[in-house]
DNA sequence: TCCGAACCGTAACGTACGGTACGGCAAGGG
DNA sequence: CCCTTGCCGTACCGTACGTTACGGTTCGGA
């Protein structure tokens, strides 16, 4: 018998709330995820988890991919796209991405990531990059594509103006929370973040009839 | 008896061998640094490295802060400041800050760091956070307020725009090595980097007389 | 020459945790 | 009613590793 999640098949209800259990541990410290405490928290037996998970690693990656089953948001396309609602999409970008990456449970997530990439034990590194990074550039590189097209947006190569505005919104915030750096997000400021970057983003690639009356902050 | 390394004395000839056994120990996989790893590695007795460093954080932490005091580095405070030798100093601060992120000894510490920043179980995040992020911008910072004083960029708050250097230097780059991506970083491909960065930063906070010819990439 | 300090090498201890085995219980199906 | 299936709870095993202990060697200084 093979185990229960080596597939991409959704989780039980029984499982996802396992799978939650394992979550909040995570986030309660990085190392306080052990199969007994899983298993007491959860409720359920050792050989259970063992049963659908595998191993400690197969539990791993099924939380994460769990954790990103839930944050996946919906695209942003639209058929009219005006100066607008291009800034207006791309400020939502950077506040849901902010907003993402100064949650408890994604510095949970990254770290435990972050540690087995160093270990090379298994590949929670490329789930997260893949779910992370990756996805969001995925989602918001047609919208660039599109303000391209709208004349509101200049640029060569859609992946470099992405990393640009990926840097302009995240700056150092990601690596000082993941360092352990107690610095605080309130939603005012990833508001402002977002519209500054924003702001930024269209300073290096709008066109003259997208800039913003204001530069930089 | 206390540790000999409690304080902040530099180590010896021989201390520094075994720090240097820790940190290629530390490159190779980040779990394979164990005390006996350690020891055989550097041909000592594990009792030596209990009675130097206390314990195995204790050993970490030495190794932590002997690769800072590698790293660092001259400040660039020059007394002529026209934009040519404003724009070459951030090229170079640009340079050194890639090539540092992306080595491997670097990865490898971050990597240590941010783990033991989630089990909260000593405080080598915020040394590298001190030695890296927090090092660099008090160096910059003062080559920025300079520049602003010789009328060369604009800005209110210069921590707030070293970060978004800091954000146009690294954009994604820190984060991906650190979660396993194979992205290479050539020396070309970094001074390309620098250079775009540098242009993005003049484009957002240089003043007239100091815009590069060439917009953003 | 003798002594003690520093250090090497190795053996040993304690523990935490991943993984397994097993007994018991409840539910559903024949 | 009985058997199977799935699961809980717990006890157990093996191992890796941090930490300690100890015997043996080198070396400098009295």
């Amino acid at each position: 018998m093979q185990t229960t999640m080596d597939n991409g098949e959704a989780p039980t209800a029984r499982q996802a709330e396992v799978l939650d259990v394992a979550l909040r541990l995570l986030v309660e410290g990085g190392d306080s995820l052990t199969m007994t405490a899983v298993a007491r928290r959860a409720s359920c037996s050792k050989e259970t988890l063992y049963k659908w998970f595998g191993d400690r690693d197969g539990l791993l990656t099924a939380t994460v991919q769990w954790q990103a089953s839930k944050v996946r948001a919906g695209n942003y396309d639209r058929q009219h796209l005006d100066a607008a609602t291009l800034r207006e999409s791309l400020q939502g970008f950077a506040v849901n991405w902010l907003s993402v990456i100064s949650s408890a449970t994604s510095i949970a997530l990254n770290r435990v990531a972050v540690s087995h990439a160093g270990s090379g034990k298994s590949n929670l590194g490329s789930i997260v990059l893949a779910n992370g990074r990756f996805a969001i550039g995925e989602r918001l590189k047609p919208l660039l594509e599109a303000g391209k097209a709208a004349g509101l947006l200049a640029f060569d190569d859609a992946e470099e103006a992405f990393r640009t505005f990926f840097g302009l919104v995240g700056r150092d915030v990601q690596i000082r929370l993941l360092l352990g750096d107690p610095l605080k997000l309130p939603p005012a400021a990833i508001e402002g973040d977002a519209k500054r970057a924003v702001d930024q983003f269209f300073t290096l690639f709008g066109t003259a009839g997208s800039r913003p009356k204001v530069r930089s902050l």
